[in-house]
DNA sequence: AATCGTCAAGAGCACTGCTCTCGATTTATC
DNA sequence: GATAAATCGAGAGCAGTGCTCTTGACGATT
């Protein structure tokens, strides 16, 4: 009886699956508004309605795509990390960093679905946090780990961080325990720099102006990495 | 005769405004792909196969709302640097931050439009690459204009300029004539960080994270001028 | 074996961008 | 000033969309 409900349950998600696997294809060759429910289902051979049933709206469908994506840059970025030598942290800083433009480059609309402008009238559900922060945990590790290595200097450029800013730091903080808020602030520069620089690249704004994009990117993110105090 | 022939291109213009701004009304309550040419014309009590011989297709007038909001956000900034104290660099950087950033928070709708994901299948024709410098011409005069005065001194922390990237600097130096490559790659990180920090607060990536935006903002923002070597 | 829930299919609604044609009006030319 | 040409608004129409509702068949549960 057991096996029983599982037999349904096993081809309905299959069904999810080649839903949303055909869905991804749409989304890299139309991007996020040019996907269609009913080319799906025409792909599949359905009938469009039959689709509402396992998505019952398209929002549901951009859900499940925008689960998938913050999955899929959270495993390269996890992976990636993990490859590295777990006593650099320059070079971790630098492999997670290519990691995350080399992803995004291979799947420019899937990185414009979760970190572009959002899709008008989607509301992210709560499903989308957790996968969301996979990547930003290891940034967080890299930085912690540094800090407790004892390696974590950052340059004394900066003005002293305002009081208030220190609640917010202290959820920050639970990433890298320890480190001070003029890193978690810093931390948080060099981050938003890692995706403007992507986004600004992916989406047009370095057109006739930058041409040498995988050098710039590098070179600036070995930058970030000194403003943030990480080790050559 | 020539008086004549304006008469009717008069109306035309008149016509034309009168649609970019409806359409700009429904961009900030639909979003990019939620505009449609069928409520613009509903709305000014026209038919919808009018609206087409001012805009022959949702892209012309994409491209009629992306070229105003380019040049809504450059003069903010113009404005914005010329209020400022011409002498006060790191204040003018400052300033010019908010500018962009206030800007962006009263018409996110547009700002997604020209900083967020491309509109899929729409292809940015050369009209926009004009206004679209405004902006960026600002912050190079304020580089510029500090090298110049012998204030621009940033800390030693980065790496050197890859040779490759000199003749990308090359272009990007016409906006502030006599600075170093190590500047310009500098310029681009703040930038694109300046960028890359407004779209997370917009696009939700600070939700449940960060609710000091503002304050976040500003320090973040003065880290970068340190960075870039401004003076306090 | 009967029943209840799940499923694919189809018709249909309201909407979209876009094209074409048709008169009417305005402009330009003789 | 009359006439030819360009422009205009209106309407019908096409192909496409998301989504809803109903219908009939299949399979699992009691």
């Amino acid at each position: 009886m057991n096996a029983s409900r599982t037999a349904r349950e096993r081809v309905r998600a299959e069904l999810v699956r080649e839903i949303t696997d055909i869905a991804r294809v749409q989304l890299a060759s139309e991007g996020a508004s040019g996907l269609s429910l009913r080319a799906v289902a025409r792909e599949m051979g359905m009938v469009s309605s039959a689709v509402h049933r396992y998505f019952p709206t398209k929002d549901d469908l951009l859900t499940a795509l925008i689960v998938d994506g913050y999955n899929s840059v959270g495993a390269a970025v996890e992976d990636a990390d993990a490859a590295g030598p777990p006593d650099d942290f320059g070079a971790r800083w630098l492999i997670v960093c290519h990691a995350v433009r080399n992803w995004a480059l291979a799947r420019p609309h899937e990185y414009a679905l979760i970190y572009g402008s959002p899709v008008p009238g989607y509301r992210a559900p709560e499903d989308t946090i957790g996968p969301a922060s996979r990547a930003t945990t290891v940034y967080g590790r890299i930085l912690g780990d540094a800090h407790r290595a004892g390696r974590l200097s950052p340059p004394d450029i900066c003005p002293p961080v305002p009081p208030i800013l220190s609640t917010d730091a202290e959820i920050i903080r639970s990433l890298m325990p320890g480190v001070s808020d003029d890193v978690i602030t810093r931390a948080i520069t060099a981050w938003t720099g890692l995706y403007g620089m992507i986004s600004f690249e992916l989406f047009g704004q370095f057109n006739n102006v930058v041409t040498h994009r995988a050098e710039l990117f590098d070179h600036n993110m070995r930058g970030l990495a000194r403003f943030l105090g990480l080790p050559d």
